[in-house]
DNA sequence: CGCATGTTTCGGCCGGCGCCGAAATGACCG
DNA sequence: CGGTCATTTCGGCGCCGGCCGAAACATGCG
């Protein structure tokens, strides 16, 4: 059951990159997004059986990681490594058109904040992650996330009622791999919840035809209030 | 015959690398050494039809880039892109040990000045590649490179008789794509005679055990007055 | 020109692997 | 405990592609 991640050669890794249909599924987990076995297969167009195949070769590999979740396998990519190995075979794969480090404006502005499905990505969301561990809200330990006591009344205090956990399959609090902090930041119900409600408290706003966010003011003040969002957030090396 | 680098997949450009004899020939190529079919064919460990075949296909999919010299045909990485990918892939297989990017202090030395094969690579190659051309000793023309009369005076000088040339088949000079410095420095008879004269001569010292080269300070003086190689060729920028 | 060497093309063999259908396992649910 | 759903395991089919032997260019040399 060990994983054995060390001993692979690089026509090995590569090969395994190689087939379409597992491409397809690394390609679908770049958002650093976890995804199920189901999902990935319609990703890659392919049965539920022959996907499961190349998943386990590609877990066995090291290239993804795997965790259990009730009936469901979230598959996400075992580390920051293979995202930058498939970037790079992306630029190949393109013909090279970037000489430079592809950081733009615009995508400053998705580095900083942004969305990531339902909840909130970037450099907001690892702030104010390490924000609400060091407040006690939240625990984080190798890829888990649980809500405290503490954190329950705080979320109640901010307009998010946790308590009907149950109406729901999906997890109230995971992980998700940031992909531009290479960090995990807070996804899960937790997550969708507080970015619903600060975009309804006028905290943050969606820039339109974007995943980009903004934060304003009032949002400034409020999740440093509510959370302890330090305020020098939007640095490069915040957190 | 355009090479119609521009419409490849991912899991094709994964999958030219996913093959062990293909691997092994683009490993070999990684020192940014250019060699020739039957060599790669010869470390790839199969027959030389075989090897055609691996070099054809990574040709077209504008992985390698091949320059014909005589009966030869010199094959080589055909952009620094293709070595990102290929390290990304190797951290990969080696199951991704390092943390942050490898820029160590003894790799300050490699990059500085190291041997490449029997030549000298590094910011000092380079600063020595381009101190001729500028005197006029060599010239340089997309990837080939000659020695001028006047060249061939100073070389004399120097102590090299490059007049045997028909003694051997080595090309007397020709471009070897520097692996650190991305650009192309002097290779060929002419890169050999170079460092193996400034050794003999005390102007540079192999490092024991390691690639590495010293210049010592007459080295500096006489490459200086013998080749016009500026004084602040160990500066990052210098070229 | 004939020979040697480096490289490519052609043809055929064969193993590996991606694919799916069927069926087993495990988890949730009433 | 049966029913459903997500996932995995098993078995077998089909084909793509790597491999080599033989032969055909291409180049250099005497």
């Amino acid at each position: 059951m060990c994983s054995m991640a060390s001993g692979n050669t690089i026509a090995e890794v590569a090969g395994l990159i190689g087939d379409p249909a597992r491409a397809n599924m690394l390609s679908a987990l770049m958002g650093g997004q976890a995804l199920t076995a189901g999902e990935l297969a319609r990703v890659a167009r392919i049965t539920a059986q022959t996907a499961s195949g190349h998943l386990a070769k590609m877990l066995a590999a090291g290239l993804l990681a795997v965790e259990r979740q009730g009936r469901h396998r979230y598959y996400r990519l075992a580390s920051p490594d293979v995202a930058e190995a498939m970037q790079a075979l992306m630029a190949l794969a393109a013909g090279a058109p970037r000489r430079h480090h592809p950081v733009g404006p615009r995508d400053m502005a998705l580095r900083r904040a942004r969305t990531c499905y339902d909840h909130m990505a970037g450099r907001l969301a690892i702030a104010l992650s390490d924000a609400l561990v060091a407040r006690g809200y939240v625990v984080m330990a190798d890829g888990a996330a649980l809500v405290t006591d503490a954190g329950r009344d705080a979320f109640q205090r901010f307009g998010l009622d946790l308590k009907d956990a149950h109406a729901t399959r999906r997890p109230l609090c995971r992980t998700c791999l940031d992909w531009s902090e290479r960090r995990p930041h807070l996804a899960g119900r937790l997550g969708a919840g507080l970015l619903a409600r600060s975009v309804a408290l006028g905290w943050v706003a969606p820039v339109p035809h974007s995943r980009a966010l903004t934060v304003t003011p009032a949002g400034d003040d409020g999740l440093h209030h509510a959370f302890g969002l330090p305020a020098d957030w939007r640095r490069e090396d915040a957190g």
